[in-house]
DNA sequence: TGTTTGTCTGCACGAGTTGCAGATTGGCGG
DNA sequence: CCGCCAATCTGCAACTCGTGCAGACAAACA
């Protein structure tokens, strides 16, 4: 997504306020790589400005997504995840602490597919499953 | 997933007892393309055998699905999906009305990923986004 | 500075799913 | 065929995630 002076400048053209709460999730979520959930992007807003409400944090997500400055990772179950980096990219997600990276291809080649007829795709998404580092290197605690 | 029969005698083998509402959910379920919502088995569930209970077929759900004999889809918002087809397969999804339907890759290619160091893939989903042959028709009725 | 909207907060509500408890019943051993 | 025990069923409460609403408040522009 674009940087806060931008967005501000967003914000205003399309009709809509810039408050303080707003400014700072544009910070917060600015070159943010974590994927974050609006709980946790709440958290760490309430740090810096206690009392912002979560209804606000998620009004501020959607309006950012609804301009295409976000994109919404739904692919697992549980709450629903943001992602400031608007780029063609694909995802890698931990099966074990579902760590979520992202990941590019450099040529995502022609894909046979069979059962696509009649079909009008307009976007692929691919998501990998797997183990991140961190769990592959614990050997799988189960307990 | 496998047939009634079959999944018979693999429940009793898990120790797991095979009731008249589990007969009547697998029955539903062999060759089932819908990739129903557990509520959607449920209102089918409760014609042929009313009074059951959707606590019991999101139970039931899960055991197949914790045995391999479904796959769960969580790709999209709202209520999770269930496909009885557990061969390699990929989904292509309308962004209109939510239509979910199996697609198979003839061959998926080698992928030149970035970003993948030091994760270890298991599995890889692909989800096509688009629009179904009805809704295309339709000329998107956005309102 | 005043007016007009859009926004903020808090709370209630709704969808989807799971936990729990008591009554019920499948499956096996005798 | 009988009886026991564990697994299951049902109904309901609870829980998570997200949205609708209403009144107080504040950003933007003249």
């Amino acid at each position: 997504m674009r940087t806060p002076g931008e967005l501000t400048t967003a914000f205003r053209q399309q009709g809509l306020k810039v408050t303080p709460q707003r400014q700072l999730l544009f910070r917060l979520l600015h070159d943010n790589t974590s994927h974050p959930t609006a709980e946790a992007l709440f958290a760490v807003a309430s740090d810096q400005m206690p009392g912002i409400s979560l209804r606000t944090v998620y009004q501020t997500l959607n309006d950012l997504a609804a301009m295409g400055e976000l994109r919404v990772y739904s692919h697992a179950p549980g709450a629903v995840r943001f992602d400031p980096n608007t780029a063609d990219h694909h995802h890698a997600q931990c099966e074990q602490c579902g760590h979520l990276r992202d990941v590019y291809l450099d040529d995502l080649p022609h894909l046979r597919v069979r059962g696509l007829e009649g079909f009008t795709p307009h976007a692929t998404t691919i998501v990998f499953s797997g183990l991140c580092s961190a769990c592959a290197a614990g050997e799988t605690p189960s307990k």
